[in-house]
Parts: structure tokens; C-alpha cells; sequence
DNA sequence: AGCACGCCGACT
DNA sequence: GTCGGCGTGCTC
């Protein structure tokens, strides 16, 4: 190995260049690409990764490297290329990419912290301190010790820096850089073996021992913790025989294990031949390399079976395989199976697990231990060293894209890993995305199509319930009307289970005042609240906060309030109402709060202990109920109309997704969607189940307008909690963009600017909210543009503002 | 990001 | 006259 004098480090800070350190003497053999370091930078400790190694110090005073944190690379030397792509496209700063890339909790930086004297806490006793130091003494000394950040962030005086300032002057506080621990570690557990010594017989040895000694005779080794649960003092008693030798304890790094539950292992069925054929089309183009490929494939057309046969080979071959998969409540339906074919080589990578767990399976990977990694988006950035195919599975689904930090879209970096990996990527699923099937139309992506259901089951038949005939309607049939109540009816009479779904949750979501009309909106956001009947509170669901059931009205102090509006909550309490007889479930975040429930409730519809089902679109995705012969959607344009390019296609999707969950097993599925525009072609097209349909209305608009995939958008999002300086900032950040485009050449592609306009929910935590979004053909063109942008002095010393920058923007809300 | 350096107003 | 506000620029 050849050991480098100097390394090129980025630091997780958002600076953008790397910066060079000398390797000191004890850690020359240790320093390697893809290793974390702990690096001096400024007066502060940071981490920071080791990108390459260098000869030279390229005429800088190289500072030297503290420490290294790893004793394994984290990722491979090629995964280096593909982080700096994702920094400069989505203009984020290199440390801070592969930051988010990684396993959270593995960040060390120094820390100012602060700590209460004696002097200060007498000082405090006695009172001799103002209101804002005697807090400051009992934030430090409640919790020894406390981050200064966190003082300056609860302590609302402006000067809250020099108050510090002078209070370590006097005595009152010290105040050190401390280094913040990792929140995640590699575990290590202690494991028992059967010692040299044999027990001597003339010495008696107590029953618990005995029983150790037999358990640990018999599995010639046991860890700790298994030991434990057959004889819960066991860590007592085995220092005394290890001290007598008759047993060893040694220590070992173990990976914990998130898998739940085992899977029952599975055979491969055998194919269809339309499935043979996709495999077969993707197999033979191996040799190109780069190949990407759409699979559209109905529900149940078996698209899982063809993922797990192109894993299968890429592991055959001696690489690896990384399926995408949505992020949702639990393990998917497709995890399963993959995890019931291929067991032990599979890692997975999802919201779920701890840190540790994230962190014990990215050290499975790395060292190759796992050669398919299954995951929600960050999965993206697995530690493969060579894929052989990457798969992204229901690639229409937006939770690939990350929308807060790194704002990056897993099933697009999918296809710009397998580019740089030179392997195929499959994009699979039932509706495509507007913006992937129009690669196909323009011959950059294959498509692979798999048009009929493994079981050669019916597509479930779908009617539409015009919900205009009920305007002037009782209020039950304006929201569960008479057709939707006599499917439900039949439903159950033929002992079937029936999916009610709409995609709101909560009791009310419109409470109004009786007394002066007044909508009740939260205090810190620009939004009504929703009553929750469980919790008997109304609380806002986008920061959290509530009022009590009796609230009185903020604007005029009545006691009126009056709740308007529905949500699953409402439909639930309806239902019940309807159909006595029937067991009743509700699935949404707030019925899945606890850990746990969402398994149990998902265990109790596959076990058929619930008939009818209510949920958000939660309750939509990756799961498979064969009990389900009815979906009811109680209001199909409810996102429809939210001013979003997107809302259309956005609508599209989730309607045929959620219709495809009717009808999975033997019995053919009904589906009865109301709507108020029936007419509509996304209904309609909902309604077919045919994306083709949808595109070729949608896409002539897209077209008109300019909106992806005719052209690139850029999003800068501008955020205060100063209304008038938030809003100011977002005209001044137009009138850079606007100066630096009449400064470019003349025969530049051309770039829309529009706004800066208020965002669609103006105010979400007290934060006021514009944007602006940067529109061209040309992508070079805007990414350069909204670069300048940032590097624009005014740009650069903006306080108390927050600009984002969203490259492609998935939602523009 | 965080921190120091450096230049202007209201105070002992 | 200084203390302390915050704009500006740098960190290998």
C-alpha cells in the first residue's frame, strides 16, 4: 500500500473545496480514502473525509490530522466521483453530500460548551445576577454542562454572545470546546466459550453455575445476552468462572439484527414467459454496459419476481445489487420476498432502524459480507463497490426525493450511478412518471412491459360516483353516498374486506367560527388546524401545535367554534355509524404513532380481523391485502387542484395505486371512486389504470407551459421569520438572477425567472416563505445562473434568511 | 458553520 | 476616549 504524506479532506462544513492535511507517523498506515478523520479547522475540531491521497501539500502549511475514525473505509475510492457529481448538481457542499450520503450519528466536531462555576452558582444563590445570567447558570448546571448553541437558541435576549462573554470574564462560567460523541457506534458483545479448566470435582459449585456451564458446554459458544435470558444473573457468576478458567469471554463486533421477524425462505416460481422475456432482453444486453430500462407492468404482474432473477444474476457474476424501494410505515411487501429468496446477502437500509443498525449494515456491505442492499432512497448511496444492476422499484413514487439538506432524488442518482458503474438500472412500475416515460418516447430509456397478472386475474372494475348529484344532499351521503354504501354492503355480506381511502386525516379539517366566520389557523402557520376526535384537540399538521376541544376563537374570543370539513377520523366515526355489525380499523399517522401498532393493525387485515379498513395513502402503498375486494375513495380530486405542475400526475398515481390494492387474491376487486369532475382525464385515465392515457393528455400542457421534461427547473426557496425583510430578500435575490442574466451572452439559451411570489402555505413554523423558481432548456445554463447567484455578496451575508436551493423540484409547495 | 478581524455609534 | 454593535472573509 502506498502511503501518501498528504491527504485531500473534505470537512462537513458548507464550504466547498477540499482542503489538505498532513498525515502524522502514527497514523500513516492507517490513513485511507473513504476514512472518516477527525481534522483541526479554524480554532475547532471538525470530521472530515480523506478523498485522495497526495505527494505534495500544493503550497499550503498543511495542519495534521488529529485522528482517524475509522479503522475501515466507509465507502470505496470510486464512490468519490459519483459524491462530487451529486455536490455539483444539486449545489450542495461536498462534505455536507457525503455527510447525508452516509450513515447518520457519525459526525465528531468540537462543540462550545458551558459549564457553571461554583462562583456562579453561588452567585446565582444569592441573587446578585440578572434574570438572563441567573438562566444561563441553571441551563449549564441543570444539565452539566450545555451547548452554547442551545443557550443562545432558548435565551431570546439579543446580546446573549457578550452576556456569555462576560460572565467567563467574571468568573461566572467557563466555557470549552468539547468533542460531541458519535450517536453511533460499532457494537461489540461478549461471547462465552468453555474454559481450559475442568471444574474440579472436590469443589462445589452452586446450581446457577452448573447450569452455565452446561449451557455454555453445549453451544460451545454463547453471547452474553443469550446467556442472559436463561439465567438472568449470569454476568455476576461468570467473573467468577472465568477466574477459575473454566470459561473464556472474549469480545467481538456484532451486527444487530433489524431483520424482525424471520421470513420463511422461498423457492423461485418459475417464470412466465413474458417475465422470462424481460429477464432474458435484460440479461442479453448485459455486455452494454449502461443500459436504462422502464418496466411498466400492471399490479400484480409480477415485476418483484423480475427484480429478485436480475439480483440474482448480478451476484452470480460476482457483484452486487441495490433495489430502491418507497419509503413507507413498515417493511415492504417486496422486502420480504427478497429477504425470503436471498436471506443472509441482503442488507437493507430504511427510516426504521437505529443509527447503530444503519451503520451495522453499511459495515455489512462495505466489507462485503452483503451483496444486495434493499432500501428507501439513501439506499442509493449504498457502499457497493461494483454494481451489476440497480433496480428502483415504483419509481413514479416521490419519496425518492429527499426534501430537506441534500434535496436529491434517489431514482435519478440511480441512473446516474449505474451510468458511472456502467451497469443497467430498471425503473419499475404500474404508472410511470410523466418525466421517465417520456425518456422512453424519446429513445433514451428501453421499456420492458409485463401486461398480464401472474394468476390471469381480472383487473378490478372501476365506477365513478359523481359526488355533484349529492350537493344538496344529507350530509352522510354527501361523503359516503348510497352507491359507495351499497358496495360496502355487499362487500361485507360476502364476508370480504372492504379499503376506505382518503388521503386527509383527522376528524374536521375546515373548524370555522360560528360567531364571525373565521377559519381557527394555527398561531405559527399559514394553515387551518384539524380536530382530532381521539385526542379531543385541534392540532396543525404541519408544525404540531394544538389547542384544546373548547378553544376559544382567537380572532373574537367566542366560544363558537364550529368544525367543518373531514377527514379519516370522520369517516371512521360515519362508518360505525352505518355498519354496527362490522369490526373497524383506521390506518394513518395518528393511529401509527406507537411503535408497533402499524404492524399490528397491517397483521389484523391480513389475519381478517377487521372487515373494513379506513386510511390515508399510507395504507395505499406496498402492501398486499388478498382479503381486499373493495376500494372506496371518498374524494378522488382532493390533491388535484393544489398549484402544483405535478398535482395532476401526482393524482393519477395515487388513484391507480390505491385501486390496485382491490381484488390481490382469488376474488375479482371493485373499486368505487367519487368524484366531484368525473370528466376529468385524470380521473378518466385513473379509472383505466392506463398511464399512457394520462401521459398524452398531460404531456401537451407540460409542453405549453414549459414545465419538466421540456424543460429544467431550478427552485430557490427564501425563508425569514421577518416578513418584510424575507420578503424583500426574495425580490433582491430575482433582481441578481435577473442582473446576471442580462450580463450573460446574448445567444444563451433563454431562462425564466418567475417570481419571487409567495410560497402556497406563506407561513409554516413562523417562518415566512417565498420562492422563485429559474426555468430553462438548458440546464448548465440555470445551475451556472443560480451558482452566481450564491456567490453574489448580498447572497452571501444574509442573516437571519434562509435560502434553499431545490434542483428539480419534485413538490413546488 | 463559526469565529476573528475590523470599522462605526452611544456610553463610562 | 472605549465598549460593543455587526459586516467581511477565512478556515488546509
Amino acid at each position: 500500500m502506498t502511503q501518501w504524506p498528504y491527504m485531500d479532506v473534505a470537512v462537513t462544513l458548507p464550504v466547498n473545496q477540499s482542503f489538505v492535511y498532513a498525515v502524522p507517523d502514527f497514523l500513516a498506515d492507517s490513513c485511507m480514502p473513504g476514512m472518516r478523520v477527525l481534522v483541526p479547522f479554524g480554532r475547532r475540531r471538525v470530521t472530515g473525509y480523506i478523498l485522495a491521497g497526495r505527494q505534495d501539500s500544493g503550497g499550503y502549511t498543511a495542519k495534521k490530522i488529529l485522528d482517524v475514525l475509522d479503522d475501515h473505509p466507509l465507502f470505496f475510492e470510486n464512490a468519490i466521483g459519483f459524491f462530487k457529481w451529486v455536490s455539483h448538481y444539486y449545489i450542495h457542499p461536498l462534505g455536507d453530500t457525503i455527510k447525508a450520503a452516509l450513515p447518520a450519528g457519525l459526525d465528531r466536531r468540537d462543540v462550545a460548551c458551558l459549564f457553571a462555576t461554583q462562583e456562579g452558582k453561588k452567585a446565582r444563590d444569592n441573587g446578585s445576577l440578572t434574570p438572563t445570567e441567573a438562566k444561563i447558570i441553571a441551563m449549564a448546571d441543570k444539565k452539566q454542562g450545555v451547548g452554547r448553541n442551545q443557550v443562545i437558541k432558548a435565551v431570546k435576549t439579543v446580546s446573549v454572545r457578550s452576556v456569555i462573554r462576560k460572565m467567563e470574564t467574571r468568573g461566572l462560567v467557563s466555557v470549552f470546546a468539547v468533542l460531541k460523541k458519535e450517536a453511533a457506534s460499532v457494537r461489540r458483545e461478549k461471547f462465552i466459550s468453555p474454559g481450559p479448566a475442568q471444574p474440579a470435582p472436590d469443589k462445589k459449585l452452586s446450581q446457577k453455575r452448573l447450569q452455565i456451564l452446561s449451557i455454555v458446554a453445549q453451544k460451545k459458544e454463547i453471547s452474553l445476552s443469550a446467556l442472559k435470558s436463561r439465567v438472568p444473573t449470569a454476568s455476576r457468576l461468570l467473573t467468577f468462572l472465568e477466574a477459575d478458567n473454566l470459561v473464556t469471554i472474549t469480545q467481538r463486533r456484532v451486527f444487530r439484527d433489524p431483520l424482525g421477524d424471520p421470513v420463511e425462505p422461498d423457492t423461485p416460481p418459475e417464470l412466465t414467459s413474458e417475465q422470462a422475456q424481460v429477464v432474458d432482453t435484460v440479461l442479453t444486453n448485459r455486455e452494454k454496459g449502461f443500459v436504462p430500462y422502464l418496466l411498466s407492468g400492471v399490479t400484480s404482474s409480477g415485476k418483484t419476481e423480475v427484480y429478485m432473477r436480475l439480483a440474482a444474476d448480478a451476484v452470480a457474476r460476482g457483484m452486487s445489487a441495490i433495489v430502491l424501494v418507497p419509503e413507507i410505515a413498515l417493511i415492504s411487501q417486496t422486502e420480504r420476498r427478497f429477504r425470503a429468496r436471498f436471506g443472509e446477502k441482503i442488507a437493507v437500509i430504511h427510516s426504521m432502524l437505529t443509527h447503530g443498525e444503519r451503520l451495522d449494515q453499511w459495515r455489512r456491505i462495505v466489507t462485503g459480507r452483503a451483496s444486495i442492499v434493499i432500501g428507501a432512497r439513501s439506499a442509493v448511496f449504498a457502499p457497493v463497490d461494483r454494481p451489476g444492476i440497480i433496480i428502483v422499484d415504483e419509481e413514479h413514487d416521490g419519496s425518492y426525493k429527499q426534501e430537506t439538506g441534500l434535496r436529491y432524488n434517489a431514482r435519478d442518482l440511480a441512473v446516474v450511478r449505474a451510468k458511472m458503474a456502467d451497469c443497467p438500472v430498471v425503473l419499475g412500475s404500474a404508472t410511470p412518471s410523466v418525466q421517465t416515460f417520456h425518456n422512453v418516447r424519446s429513445g433514451r430509456f428501453q421499456q420492458l412491459s409485463l401486461h398480464h397478472r401472474v394468476n390471469n386475474s381480472p383487473l378490478p372494475k372501476i365506477t365513478l360516483v359523481d359526488l355533484r348529484k349529492y350537493r344538496e344532499a344529507k350530509a352522510v351521503d354527501r361523503i359516503i353516498t348510497p352507491e359507495l354504501a351499497r358496495a360496502i354492503r355487499a362487500c361485507l355480506e360476502k364476508g370480504n374486506q372492504a379499503l376506505i381511502f382518503l388521503n386527509r386525516r383527522g376528524f374536521a379539517s375546515f373548524p370555522a367560527c360560528k360567531a364571525c366566520d373565521k377559519p381557527l389557523h394555527c398561531r405559527y402557520c399559514d394553515v387551518t388546524m384539524t380536530f382530532h376526535l381521539g385526542e379531543r384537540h385541534y392540532k396543525c399538521h404541519l408544525c404540531g401545535f394544538c389547542l384544546p376541544e373548547n378553544t376559544a376563537c382567537p380572532d373574537c374570543g367566542k366560544k363558537k367554534i364550529q368544525n367543518f370539513g373531514f377527514g379519516t377520523e370522520k369517516i371512521e366515526t360515519m362508518l360505525k355509524t352505518m355498519f354496527p355489525d362490522a369490526r373497524l380499523a383506521r390506518m394513518d399517522q395518528d393511529s401509527t404513532t406507537k411503535k408497533g401498532s402499524a404492524l399490528r393493525l397491517l397483521k389484523s387485515i391480513r389475519n381478517r380481523t377487521v372487515d373494513i379498513i379506513v386510511g390515508t395513502q399510507m395504507l395505499a402503498k406496498g402492501h398486499d391485502f388478498p382479503g381486499i375486494t373493495l376500494v372506496g375513495v371518498i374524494c378522488a380530486d382532493l390533491s388535484m387542484n393544489l398549484p402544483d405542475f405535478r398535482a395532476g400526475e401526482r393524482t393519477f398515481q395515487l388513484l391507480a395505486q390505491v385501486a390496485g390494492r382491490a381484488g390481490r387474491g382469488d376474488a375479482p376487486g371493485t373499486v368505487v371512486m367519487q368524484t366531484y369532475t368525473p370528466d376529468h382525464f385524470t380521473i378518466e385515465a385513473s379509472r383505466r389504470q392506463d398511464y399512457i392515457e394520462f401521459f398524452n393528455h398531460e404531456i401537451p400542457f407540460r409542453k405549453a407551459l414549459k414545465y419538466p421534461p421540456f424543460a429544467r427547473i431550478i427552485q430557490v426557496k427564501i425563508s425569514g421569520t421577518d416578513k418584510d425583510k424575507t420578503a424583500q430578500h426574495a425580490r433582491r435575490t430575482a433582481d441578481i438572477l435577473a442582473s446576471l442574466l442580462n450580463s450573460g451572452p446574448e445567444d444563451a439559451p433563454q431562462v425564466d425567472i418567475l417570481g419571487p411570489i409567495e410560497a402556497p402555505i406563506q407561513r409554516i413554523s413562523s417562518r415566512f416563505r417565498w420562492q422563485l423558481l429559474v426555468k430553462s432548456t438548458s440546464f448548465n445554463r440555470i445551475s451556472g445562473l443560480v451558482r452566481a447567484m450564491l456567490q453574489h455578496p448580498d447572497i452571501r451575508s444574509l442573516k437571519n434568511i434562509t435560502i434553499a436551493i431545490d434542483v428539480d423540484p419534485y413538490s413546488l409547495m
